[in-house]
Formats: structure tokens, C-alpha cells, sequence
DNA sequence: GACTCGGTTTACAACGTTGTATATTCTCGT
DNA sequence: ACGAGAATATACAACGTTGTAAACCGAGTC
């Protein structure tokens, strides 16, 4: 254990309020005190304990970011983005994976594991709008995704309908009728999933181009990993329904079906466009580079960050819990036949939607 | 703030004291005793306060993890790793990013930031072996990576110099003699660096196989980053120099050749084979699947946290540093011609149509 | 020279927990 | 019945910090 403030105290000849008033930046304290306390510092090599200060002042200045698995690109990058946010706010972030697991969901809220943090990211892949009542915890919380809404909590989240509708638009305006979707998820009734709300904005979008739906192109594939990605394409190839253009519900699965495409010596795009959903960094370097919405994830933690501290310093009466989504929008890369990867900011809904 | 053990004793009708016996488990507490304490905490909901505890016994539960960027699949990878390890033995991980800056490093060094943690798992990136002594630091630390040796601390790197020697001995197993190397440091002289003990490596199995050494085929890249890869490639490619293989001192940058291979019509593995270094998971997705070294990455972080627990526990004579590799191990996929067993994990339902 | 009033410094308690020492109760053998 | 010894429960202090209130100091005022 390093010095403390009383060794501090002692060296300089002052009381530990003092030392400690130095440390904190105190208005008054004498020119000369102050510097004799300095030198004490230096010479100890005093740093302050973290740990009494957050017993004495109830916060840690760390908080809890919990997401399914970190090695998941789009995690990766959405970490990355909190981490930076919340460095810029003196904050630290303590990382936990639920594993897609539901009961390791249901103990993070619990917060029975680690609570020595001051808040919690909430990013959740197995509950559902029934655990809406869970979310009423006695923690500042801040939900990201959207499996559920409606609840407690402020709310971080994504233009699903609408960008998922510009992506199959945009597969549209390059001359696709017969477009194809990745991701689906099989319980048939329409829920808040983002699969199903990514759904239906394909839906919008083929009735707004007057194009029919034809249920044998929405593919069922869930997980959203690479290789189901790969499998669902080449299922859909043997199944012999005619398709010239593929709407992956994220980039993973989209990067999958490249693969499958290119096994089967299908063109990209010549024969078949391809469009994903998160724009991943990696889709910027895919055979073909890969088309994507981007759903402004820098806007979504810095966002989080900023309503979990609020939430976080709020004093007595709390105030009614937001949802918040940032703009999207479409980039256009090779794989819907743009040689020259060149990003285009869309917006349905002008400005950050408040709701 | 939530109830206090203070408020539980109150309700139980008992000392402090024996709610923080039941709470830690003791064993001498009346089966009574013990029953009544529970249900009041039950009834008020009591958590133990982690940061009180934290000060009491001098530990926080927490870990840090200090990488350049989570983003990069090795370090995402990397970081799965250790959260499960240390989840296991009950700790939490804090990560924050280096982003490659020195003055970043040098901060995570002197602790300057938070220090609300037991311990720290280090991997440098622009740190070198002159900033050996920097190491010393008053609190315990694991070293992860091979930018620095021979410091005061227990150290948790790979085999470099072998594993890299038998990737290329794979390269010529395969009947490859003209082998390319993608990642190498500009300067000159060997140092400790990754990349150049993995080119060591290469020389000592050109040596082996009796292949004389050309300085043409050892392209120089960095950072190893996939767009780097991708520009070395196409600079060979428009040199002019022969080669029939790759050996890529990390995955990314063969990712970004596999591309640049792609563009320019080569062939994988008929007309060039590509092996890469660390085994992301996106290896196996990639097209073609991309042979690789396996460096033991579990094992890494599995030894890494359990030395940095043994460190914080250590009393008072500290045991000298350590120095530890896992084993290696060559993974052999299509990009060497091996093709890839199709071993794919899905929803019973996954691939088919909606309806 | 007593008095006021800021600036400066201090002692003390408190944050919530657990280790130590001590008190109380129980169990058992004689 | 009566200790001995174990089992059970308690009071108090301490971890390192900071808020509170009170004490101290020096200079200006009457």
C-alpha cells in the first residue's frame, strides 16, 4: 500500500484536511502551505486512494458497459466509441459479456456481480419486451438496442424501420426487383426485434416501389454469425428462387453471404447486389468492399455516456426516461456497384429524434 | 443509496457485526440467527457495499486491461479471453486504450488514471525495450507482448521466432520456395519487436530448407492494418518480383492481401499460397479461409490473469519476474490449400424461408 | 486596544465494511 | 452442579478520504 494522506500530513507539518484540501484544489489555502504540501506529495509519491474517496463520496467514477461478446465487430467498435466517450468524462468502463446467455442478462441486472460502478450500459440479446418490468433497477441504467421498449429507462437506440427501408431503397434505385433478406428471425408474429423491425421497413419499402413480397426471399438465419450468414446464402442458391439482389440484416451475415456468393461464382454486384446493416469497419475492406447502413454509432455512446452521467448526478426528483435515436445513413460501396466508396448522410427524421 | 448493513442489523434485532458474518459466510452463526438476518436482508434488499469492502481489505475485485485498440480483432479477441478468465477467479475487467500513443502509455504506466484496481495487463505498443525500467511500478502488472524484455515484471509473450519458423516451413511443404513477407519494421536493425522476431523466424526456416534469403521479398508494413496489406500486396504485385507465397506477420494484414490478391485475378492457394499470424476467428470466415499461426491466445490470457492474481496476493518477499509462452500451433485452411471443413453451428431453423 | 471579518487551518465525524478483542451463551464431562 | 472449552454474539476501531463546524490568524476599523 502507497502513502496515504497522513504520511503526507506528517511530512509537511499540516493537518490532512489540508493536504487534502491541496489535492482537491481548495480556494484558500496559502501560497507557501501549498507548495510545502506539494513537495511532501512528490517526495512520497503520494497518489490519493480511489477506493475512500468513492466510500466518502458515493461514486466511483467507473461504469459498467455489458454486452453479449466483445469479439463481435459491431460490440467491438460500439466499446471502442464508450470507451473514448467516457474517458473524455474521467470515467472508466468495466467491461462484462453476457455470452448471449440469458440468466447472465438477468444477474447483470440483478447486479449481483460487480456494482462498485456507478452505472450500467445496458446492451441485452436474450431478453425481451416481457422483461420490461426488470428494467426498473435501483442503479442508474441506460438500455442500448432494441429488444425492448417502452420501459423505465432511458433508452439509446437506432432508425430501424426507416434506414433498414433506405437500404432497399437504395437496392432499388440500382435496378433491383427481386431482393432477397438475411436474418430473419423464425417466430412469425411481428415483434420489436430489430430483426423484425429491420423487416419490416424492407416491407416499406418494397410496397413504396410498388415491388410484391415474396415471402421464399426472407430468409430465416439466427444467429447472426458469419458462417449462417454463408449457409443461408447457399441455401437460398439450391433453392433455386430467383433473387438479383441480397438485404443482410447485419454485416456479419452479409460478409458470410459474400463468401457463399463467391464459392458459387455468382458476381458481385453484377449478378446479385449486396447490402448490410452496422457498416462495421471491416466492410470498408470486404471482396467486394460491402455497402451498409451506418447507424451513427458514435453519436449512440456518446449519447449513452451523456444520459447515464446525467442520470447518474441526478439529485432527487428523477426526470421521465428518454429515447433517443441518431441519424443513419446509407453507404454505397462496390457490392451495389459503387467503385469509389463514398458515404452519404440520409435522414428521415431531421435532426436526433427525441421521443 | 441502497440499504446499509446498518439498516439490516436493525430489522434482524442484531449487531453489525453479525450481518457481516452471514453475509461473508461464517461459520459460527446460529442457524436462527442466521435465518432472520437473511430474510431482512431479503426484505430490504441489501447489497454489500463493494467500495466499503474495497477499503477495508485493500482490494477492489477489479483488473485493468490496457490495449491499444479494442477494435483490432487480436485485441478483441484478446479481451474476450481475459474477461472470462478473470470472471472466473471473480474480477472484473476495466479496459481503456492506448490508441498506439505513447504519452497514453506512459499514463497507464504511472497510474496517473485510475487506480481503483488490484492490478494491470499491459501490451505497449510504441513503449520499447529502452523503456524497460518504466516498469518498476508500485503496483502489480503482467506484461503482455513482445515489445519490451527482460523487465522487472512477470511477462506473458509467445514463441515468436519458432511459430513464425514453422509457418514458413509450412509455406515450403507445400512446395513454395519463393516466399513473400508481408509486416516487417522499417528499421534495419534486428531488435525485440514482433516483427522482427517473426521475420527472424522466417530466415531461420529459409535456412533450414536450404532457400537462399532475398531482401526483395520482405516488404516493409506498417501499421498492420488491413488497408496496409491490401497496398503492400499491390506494390509487389507491380514490382515485378516472383513470388509464389505469402507469409503475412499478422491476419489483418493477410486479409487486406487476400483482397489485393483477389483484385489483381492471383489465385489462392494455386498461384500464391498466404499463411497470416494470431488465428482471429475471422480467419476461418475469410475467402478463402486463411491458414494461420495459432499462438495460444486462451492459454495467454488464462496465464497472464493468473499471474496477475498471484502477484496481488503475494505477502511480503516478491519471487523474481517470469517470463511465459504458451505453445503454438499451425492452423492449415484453404489459403495453403487445405480446404476447410465445413463445420457450421445453426438454429435448427437457420437458412430456410419465412414462411 | 478591543472588535470584526475574511482568509486559513484544524479536529472530528462519517462513508460502510470487517478484524480484533472481548463478552456472553451453550455443551459436556466429571 | 461446576468449570472448561467451544460456539455465538458484540463493541470498537480502523481502512483513507472529505464535509462540517469551529478555531485560529492577520489586517483593517472605530
Amino acid at each position: 500500500m502507497g502513502p496515504t494522506m497522513h504520511d503526507v500530513a506528517r511530512v509537511a507539518g499540516v493537518s490532512v484536511k489540508t493536504v487534502s484540501n491541496v489535492v482537491n484544489e481548495y480556494q484558500h489555502v496559502k501560497a507557501g502551505t501549498r507548495s510545502r504540501v506539494l513537495a511532501a506529495i512528490d517526495e512520497l509519491g503520494y497518489r490519493p486512494n480511489l477506493t475512500a474517496r468513492g466510500l466518502r463520496s458515493g461514486r466511483t467514477g467507473v461504469i459498467r458497459l455489458a454486452v453479449p461478446d466483445i469479439r463481435q465487430n459491431y460490440f467491438a467498435e460500439l466499446a471502442d466509441e464508450i470507451i473514448r466517450a467516457a474517458d473524455r468524462r474521467g470515467l472508466g468502463v468495466l467491461v462484462q459479456q453476457t455470452g448471449g446467455d440469458r440468466e447472465r442478462e438477468l444477474e447483470i441486472l440483478a447486479g449481483r456481480s460487480l456494482q462498485m460502478t456507478d452505472g450500467l450500459l445496458f446492451s441485452p440479446e436474450r431478453l425481451g419486451q416481457e422483461d420490461r418490468d426488470l428494467l426498473d433497477v435501483p442503479f442508474p441504467l441506460v438500455l442500448l438496442g432494441e429488444r425492448i421498449f417502452g420501459g423505465p429507462t432511458d433508452h439509446v437506440t437506432m432508425h430501424n424501420i426507416s434506414s433498414a427501408s433506405a437500404a432497399v431503397q437504395h437496392l432499388v434505385e440500382v435496378g433491383r426487383r427481386r431482393i432477397a433478406v438475411l436474418g430473419a428471425h423464425p417466430d412469425g408474429r411481428e415483434t420489436l426485434r430489430s430483426s423484425d423491425l429491420r423487416v419490416r421497413g424492407y416491407r416499406q419499402a418494397l410496397d413504396a416501389a410498388g415491388i410484391p413480397y415474396d415471402p421464399d426471399l426472407v430468409r430465416v438465419t439466427a444467429p447472426w454469425h458469419r458462417e449462417n450468414g454463408a449457409h443461408a446464402m447457399r441455401l437460398l442458391l439450391r433453392a433455386g428462387v430467383e433473387f438479383d439482389a441480397v438485404f443482410a440484416l447485419n454485416d456479419t451475415l452479409a460478409l458470410g453471404a459474400l463468401r457463399a456468393l463467391g464459392e458459387a461464382g455468382v458476381a458481385v454486384p453484377e449478378d446479385v447486389a449486396v447490402i448490410g446493416f452496422d457498416n462495421i469497419d471491416e466492410a470498408h475492406f470486404a471482396v467486394p468492399s460491402l455497402s451498409s447502413v451506418d447507424p451513427g454509432r458514435a453519436k449512440i455512446a456518446g449519447i449513452a455516456v451523456d444520459l447515464l452521467v446525467e442520470r447518474i448526478e441526478e439529485k432527487g426528483e428523477r426526470r421521465p426516461p428518454r429515447r433517443i435515436k441518431p441519424d443513419f445513413g446509407i453507404v454505397r460501396r462496390e457490392s451495389t456497384g459503387f467503385p469509389q466508396p463514398r458515404d452519404v448522410r440520409l435522414d428521415d427524421s431531421s435532426g436526433t429524434a427525441l421521443s
